[in-house]
DNA sequence: TCTGGGGTCCTAGGACCC
DNA sequence: TCTGGGGTCCTAGGACCC
């Protein structure tokens, strides 16, 4: 039987809880951002986005576009505990959830719905609820699977419900421009634009014909998308609390520059924060990367496997200082990044290094069949080399 | 005064091993 | 005999999302 999943996404989430805090803001431009170099608009008001501002807009052209925009910096502790306070409202209906981001969440609503004789009243009293408890506005969609639940609050907004069953799919989803397809970015939808596939409909028609070609050209992405498409993706809503992979920070320059002193600077801070925020999370991670971005907008990333994991501080900084050194070239540079990747918990190392106990042991047991694979090895590739070269010295011949 | 910062996941090539 | 093949790890990079 098919699951009800409900995807439900706060509305201007950010700028709402703005307004909590100051209702004279209410029904106004304003934006979420950081003004001056790198500034970006975070997200904005539905009154800001009348005059086209969008989110990751330069601040500076938002302004253009709005002149009278309110242009708030970001109050992030105060939005994570509203968002915690979104969560538990939502745990009261049912316990199977999954955090998406910090404004939206999946929930699976079959046992909560089950003996529910109008369960769209019921979800509109829940929307109803949690502006009234907590004064948040969110979009919410109904479907059988976390793809069409999301594609469903995406739809209407503010404040909507919109329900997609299967037999929905071709009239609700079918219309809609590509790019509203989620997992098809600004880079993808260009792509498939040439190639006649304007709409969700268009998509659906290609993959749905089922030929060879279409296949290859989508490759690994073929099966999913179709799945998708046809209202059979996932319905499993993960209920395991979030567990991070990596543990990052970056930051813009002040101005650009390639000195390597100035970017150290950088890079230490940087590396302090990452090593900071490992401990608090109490995670150890085996790889550290660099990321650096150039005035021209060129992104390199370089990473450097370490021997054990850690969040020591100055393994994290030398290896980072390691990668700047090796990469750092005449461009200036606008942007440093430092991460920790492969995080894991500390007692999983401590696992794994109590395997290598008796290492000495092992290792002296080990050393002699590890020589006599050495040994092979050379003499294979000797016996391999030697052969090639009397090969080659039949083929060409020499003195 | 040009274009953030936090992440995730996927791919592909080279090294290395058997 | 005309430079094995399969598996895995490491690294770089791209695309996407909020």
């Amino acid at each position: 039987m098919a699951k009800v999943i409900l995807h439900i996404d706060l509305n201007a989430f950010f700028v709402r809880c703005e307004e909590l805090e100051n209702p004279s803001l209410i029904g106004k431009p304003v934006i979420i951002g950081r003004v001056g170099r790198g500034g970006v608009v975070s997200t904005c008001s539905y009154k800001a986005r009348e005059y086209g501002v969008r989110s990751g807009m330069p601040t500076f052209q938002a302004t253009k576009l709005c002149p009278q925009a309110i242009i708030i910096p970001g109050h992030y502790s105060l939005y994570s505990s509203k968002s915690h306070e979104f969560i538990n409202f939502v745990k009261r209906y049912s316990k199977i959830i999954e955090q998406a981001s910090v404004d939206e969440c999946y929930v699976d609503m079959t046992e909560a719905l089950k003996n529910e004789k109008e369960p769209i009243k019921f979800i509109k009293k829940m929307q109803d609820s949690l502006l009234k408890e907590t004064g948040l506005m969110c979009s919410i969609g109904v479907a059988p699977t976390k793809f069409l639940a999301k594609m469903g609050s995406d739809y209407k907004k503010p404040m909507g419900i919109t329900v997609i069953h299967r037999k929905d799919i071709p009239d609700i989803l079918y219309p809609l421009p590509i790019e509203s397809f989620f997992g098809i970015g600004k880079k993808t939808s260009p792509k498939l634009r040439q190639v006649g596939i304007n709409t969700i409909g268009d998509l659906a028609k290609r993959i749905q014909n089922d030929d060879e070609e279409t296949k290859h050209e989508f490759g690994k992405f073929y099966y999913g998308i179709k799945e998708w498409i046809t209202g059979y993706g996932s319905d499993v809503v993960e209920t395991e609390p979030w567990d991070p992979k990596s543990i990052g920070n970056s930051t813009t320059f002040k101005y650009d520059t390639n000195s390597f002193d100035e970017i150290k600077e950088y890079v230490s801070s940087l590396s302090k924060e990452v090593s900071d925020r490992a401990k608090e999370a109490n995670k150890v991670g085996d790889s550290v990367q660099l990321v650096l971005k150039d005035n021209e907008f060129k992104v390199i990333n370089r990473s450097k496997k370490l021997a054990k994991a850690t969040n020591d501080y100055d393994t994290i900084l030398t290896t980072a200082l390691i990668l700047l050194e090796k990469n750092l070239g005449d461009k200036p540079i606008r942007l440093a990044g430092v991460t920790l990747q492969n995080l894991i918990d500390p007692a999983e190392v401590v696992e794994q290094m109590s395997i290598f106990d008796n290492f000495d042991e092992i290792k002296e047991e080990c050393a002699t069949k590890l020589l006599i694979a050495e040994l092979n090895r050379k003499m294979k590739k000797a016996v391999f080399k030697t052969a090639v070269e009397s090969l080659r010295d039949k083929k060409y011949g020499t003195e």
